[in-house]
Parts: C-alpha cells; structure tokens; sequence
DNA sequence: TAAATGACTAACA
DNA sequence: GTGTTAGCCATTT
C-alpha cells in the first residue's frame, strides 16, 4: 500500500486542485508531481479516494482514455458536459479552451 | 529479489 | 488521418 504520503497523495491532492468546468492532462500532472504519465493512470485506476474529480483527467488527445473492463468512460463524458466541458462530434475536448492552467503560485 | 502491469506520451512509418 | 515502437516508473504479484 501507499503507507501514508506517497507520490499518488501528490497526485489525488494536484487532482483536487482541478476547478469546475476544466480538465487537465495526465502529462501534465506527472510533470508536475515530478513522475511518468503512467504512474498518474494507474493512481486513478487505484483511486482510493472518492473524493477525487477523477473525471476531469484525460489524455493528450484530449479524448477519454478507454480503462480495462467496465465502461467508467461513458460516465466521465457525462461528468464532465455536467461542468460545462463540451465534446467536439469526435468525441473530444477542445483543450484549446477547457485545458486547466495550474496556479504555480498556490502550489509553492 | 525480480518480473509483470498499466485510465500515458512522443516519435516514427 | 491511422498504426506501430519505444520510453516511462511506482505499484503489485
């Protein structure tokens, strides 16, 4: 287990960090937390916390990253048009406009 | 201890 | 535009 403060509490906390209406990338979270954007995937595919806007984490593509098994990928779409975030007919985000731009100064 | 896993990304064909 | 290859690194078995 991840005893206590381990790479992923970075990882929930930046996450959380996430305002309403906007996502961010899983590349740009591990340049943040200072890890590969594998390491942010697999943190949310373990998601111990549900208390974690998960939903407004996507890849590069700015497209829903298709998980093993369920179908979790339908409900991050309608998580998101929920807040506000539009899909092109392709089924992507315009990350041109919705693209979180993390607040270096609050996270010093 | 070593090998396998994975909700990714960038580069190349 | 799509498909494949290689790099990535903490967690799990």
């Amino acid at each position: 287990m991840a005893g206590g403060n381990s790479l992923y509490e970075r990882i929930y906390n930046l996450v959380r960090q996430i305002p309403k209406g906007k996502v961010a990338t899983y590349g740009q979270i591990a340049m943040l937390v200072g890890t590969g954007p594998r390491q942010v995937g697999y943190a949310m595919a373990a998601l111990p916390h549900d208390d974690v806007p998960w939903h407004r984490v996507i890849n590069s593509k700015g497209m829903v990253s298709p998980r093993t098994g369920g179908d979790g990928e339908i409900i991050q779409r309608v998580l998101l048009e929920a807040e506000g975030v539009t899909f092109s007919l392709s089924g992507k985000v315009n990350l041109r406009e919705f693209l979180w731009e993390p607040d270096l100064t609050s996270l010093v």
